[in-house]
DNA sequence: AAGAGCGATGATATAGTGTAACCTGTTGCG
DNA sequence: CGCAACAGGTTACACTATATCATCGCTCTT
């Protein structure tokens, strides 16, 4: 094991084949809810699908607004009681610093998760550095703080948009 | 140099005299702003006073609250303009995961910041960690991720709360 | 089948956080 | 002085989030 481990630290190029993507976290998520003993309720499911729409981060009002366009008039507790959920189960991460919600990846194994936000196109791409999370755990340690939850979350331009700035 | 610099990593004792921490804080700011050409004015810089009044993060509206008790009732824009102005001159950051702000120890320096929070008594230290920092670093090179700005918290217990938990 | 118990959702109200837009006052300077 | 630039005041509103209580539907038990 060295100290460049990563797991998946790439954008996604704008012609992928997105419903795919949206396929797999729903499947994962099954996965997830029927080993947890936890249901995935046509709410939770559509949020869930919903947050999926982009890998961009979502906003908790543009879901309430979203779901209120079909299932009329959804209330916000609704959509903060489904986000908890899902954040509890680990199918979606809250990021702070835009006050929104991203997918998770990969909801089934345990891991702590960086995220690189880029600025121009909004996407947001979670990874796992094991030289991070060890960098991180030496500070805590050798300040003797007892670490619980760390938040990182990396701002700037994906490769894509450093390439081919939008100003023109 | 090693992996192993940090830059203030403590946590304060309860009975450190904190009178000298204001008195610090405010003459560091009075230097910035001469150096940057910039205007200290007494709301600015009671808003700086009030904000080291702890080691925790402060919310706006508790500034608010406080400039309200005084200079009759401050009104949110007073604040947020305020605390944007003491950004720009790093004397203070903002804790996105608390939606609140906390004084900077060393705005003489630019830095990067890395915070660690305190679930228990609420102080927020601040360190610059080199090990971090590269680790960020070579992981957003490696995804050919332009870092503009990187937001790390770190929640947990300070060493004092680890000691001493409040539970009784 | 009746009813208790529980989890999920609905509904109402309100708290907490942040900004846009416009106006007024103050300061520094030619 | 009179202008320009900046600081601060005021109003109004947008956005984010939670507390509380009511309702619905399901399962389990009797």
């Amino acid at each position: 094991m060295n100290g460049q481990h990563v797991d998946r630290p790439a954008f996604h190029d704008g012609g992928h084949e997105h419903q795919g993507c949206i396929a797999d976290a729903l499947a994962r998520a099954e996965a997830v809810c029927r080993q947890r003993g936890a249901r995935l309720t046509p709410l939770r499911r559509r949020v869930l699908e919903l947050v999926w729409g982009s890998h961009r981060a979502t906003k908790a009002y543009d879901l309430l607004a979203a779901l209120g366009d079909e299932d009329g008039a959804a209330k916000p507790p609704t959509v903060y009681r489904t986000l908890e959920f899902l954040m509890e189960l680990g199918l979606v991460h809250r990021i702070d610093s835009l006050n929104a919600f991203v997918g998770c990846p990969m909801p089934d194994r345990r891991h702590t998760a960086q995220f690189l936000i880029c600025g121009g196109c909004g996407e947001v791409s979670e990874m796992t550095a094991s030289s991070i999370d060890r960098a991180v755990a030496d500070q805590a340690a050798g300040s003797g703080f007892a670490l619980s939850r760390q938040i990182i979350e990396l701002h700037g331009k994906c490769p894509r948009c450093t390439a081919f700035p939008q100003s023109s």
